[in-house]
RNA sequence: CGGGGAGUAGCGCAGCUUGGUUAGCGCGCCUGCUUUGGGAGCAGGAGGCCGCGGGUUCGAAUCCCGCCUCCCCGACCA
């Protein structure tokens, strides 16, 4: 563990790692579970992650969708239906054998994705094109078997939203598949302030099982990649497998194109790794579970006239639509206080004391700006909610700069390799496995996607000098 | 699974090399008083199977053997 002071935390540019973990843990945002791998959430990092819940359940609905839920075990032969479904997950599966204190007839795998049961309902309830196309959605956890995990990052079992859908065509199905990336960048770049890339997956980065991947690629500080979000095609792997057809208009038995898609609390990660800084979280006022926290000063004399007015200011916070909390404690100093609402990265912290209330205002501090600034008391709560929606495009801004400064374009191996030290390397890439497998080896990068907005573009290979694959260029970088 | 590090109070650590009274320090916690505009002060107090099992010894946190767990770095992954 490396050094820091007796009560900050470690810098990022001097142990990122650390500093994440730290982080996460003296902001209470999660804590580690007794067996390991898992994590325990608690309130503040489950209050971050409800928050980014309820919107994007919002969208998920708004475009159609209905939320249900299956199992949470599945028999081990419907993994194995899908050849390369199976290959993909099997090392990371947690098996039950035993149950009922008996060994059981047949394994049952602990999900670690739902493609495979919803697959087998879904061929029950499809039988015709009047019941195309399927669009379900399920909030659930998953296990994966993970040999580092990380909190939010990486853990053993992670909560997940999975999208899955039935079509008619496969038109239908691809149109799908961007329709949930869509919102996904809404809730990501809108919401949490990451403004993460969209593009497409390179053959080696795409989910077991799928045609094509979807992603949203977002930078964190320390200039590697954290996929946010993903959307997979799956063309008729799975309705083949599962025999997932229908009767068409035209009476021919047809088989169903079907997509899945999905965004993990992983996100919660993100958002730490993407706007913290070294005296702690920075959030999105989208995502933060106090927007505004109030903090009384006061002595003996004053702070019952110091609580009130404390209190009148939450109430018209509120009223504003502000998620807000007065900190009440008594026995701790402000300054603790400062500190300690500056690790947890609310946004706004309004201090209210005698000289404040005498002078008829309140003294609010930016977490981004580091800056202070008196605000008339009768005021401040309808300014509020502009402020936040300024903020939150700062932080936005901000996270937009770092990434455009951490994206460099490589024309060789000498340049690909210094970039991706740093953040994403825009290269044209030949597409080979082989030629991938040497770049990671030689600088640990690897295809994070082809960016949509890319424009086109032939060469050859920034790393092998073979002629250039996708016709534009793909993004590489070291990731999470 | 490979390499590195660590298990001593709620948290962070010292003590171990060279065995020896009652295992110590900081923070936190409890009580009281004083405090409150950037991590408050004083006084008193509580809190320990020294990771687990075995061994050596008159005597083990300390030495020896075995085991377990956690963290970091790599290979796998949302």
């Amino acid at each position: 563990m490396a050094k820091r002071n007796e009560l900050g935390i470690t810098p990022q540019h001097e142990d990122f790692s650390a500093w994440y973990n730290e982080l996460v843990l003296r902001a209470e945002l999660a804590d580690r579970g007794p067996v390991r791998g898992t994590m325990v959430m608690r309130p503040y990092g489950y209050r971050i992650w409800e928050l980014i819940q309820s919107e994007l359940d919002a969208r998920i609905k708004a475009t159609g969708h209905d939320n249900a839920y299956f199992p949470l075990f599945i028999p081990e032969s419907y993994l194995k239906r899908e050849a390369e479904h199976v290959e993909g997950f099997a090392p990371e599966l947690a098996v039950v054998t035993h149950a009922g204190g008996e060994e059981l007839e047949e394994a049952l795998v602990v999900r670690p994705t739902s493609e495979t049961v919803i697959g087998e309902m879904f061929a029950r309830w499809i039988s015709s094109y009047r019941d195309l196309p399927l669009l379900i959605n399920q909030w659930s956890n998953v296990v994966r078997w993970e040999m580092r995990p990380r909190l939010f990052l990486r853990t053993t079992e992670f909560l997940w939203q999975e999208g899955h859908t039935a079509h008619a065509s496969e038109e239908e199905a691809l149109a799908e598949v961007r329709t949930a990336l869509g919102f996904y960048e809404e809730v990501v770049r809108g919401v949490a302030a990451i403004p993460a890339v969209p593009g497409e997956k390179t053959a080696s980065e795409r989910f077991a099982g799928a045609v094509s991947t979807l992603t949203l690629e977002a930078l964190a500080r320390d200039g590697r990649a954290i996929q946010a979000a993903t959307s997979h095609y799956l063309g008729q792997n799975f309705s083949r497998a599962f025999d997932i057809n229908f009767t068409s208009a035209q009476g021919v038995q047809e088989l169903c194109y079907t997509t899945s898609w999905g965004l993990s609390t992983r996100i919660v990660g993100n958002v730490i790794m993407t706007h913290g800084d070294d005296k702690g979280l920075v959030l999105p006022p989208g995502v933060a579970p106090y927007q505004v926290v109030v903090v009384p000063i006061g002595r003996e004399g004053d702070l019952d006239a110091v609580m009130e007015a404390a209190d009148a200011l939450s109430a018209r916070l509120s009223a504003a639509g502000v998620r807000v909390r007065v900190d009440r404690r008594t026995h701790l100093s402000p300054g603790f206080k400062f500190n300690e609402w500056e690790l947890r990265g609310v946004p706004v912290r309004l201090e209210l004391g005698p000289r404040d209330l005498a002078a008829g205002v309140v003294t609010l501090a930016d977490r981004l700006s580091e800056e202070k600034e008196q605000r008339p008391l009768d005021t401040v709560a309808g300014e509020m909610p502009g402020r936040l929606a300024e903020f939150q495009q700062r932080l936005l801004a901000r996270a937009e700069r770092y990434r455009d400064e951490h994206t460099a374009l490589a024309d060789d191996r000498e340049q690909m390799a210094a970039a991706v030290a740093e953040g994403f390397a825009s290269v044209l890439h030949c597409g080979r496995a082989e030629c991938e497998d040497e770049i990671q080896e030689h600088t640990k990068a690897t295809p994070r996607c082809v960016p949509f907005a890319a424009r086109e573009e032939n060469g050859s290979c920034a790393w092998c000098g073979q002629p250039a694959a996708y016709g534009r260029r793909v993004l590489f970088a070291r990731a999470y």
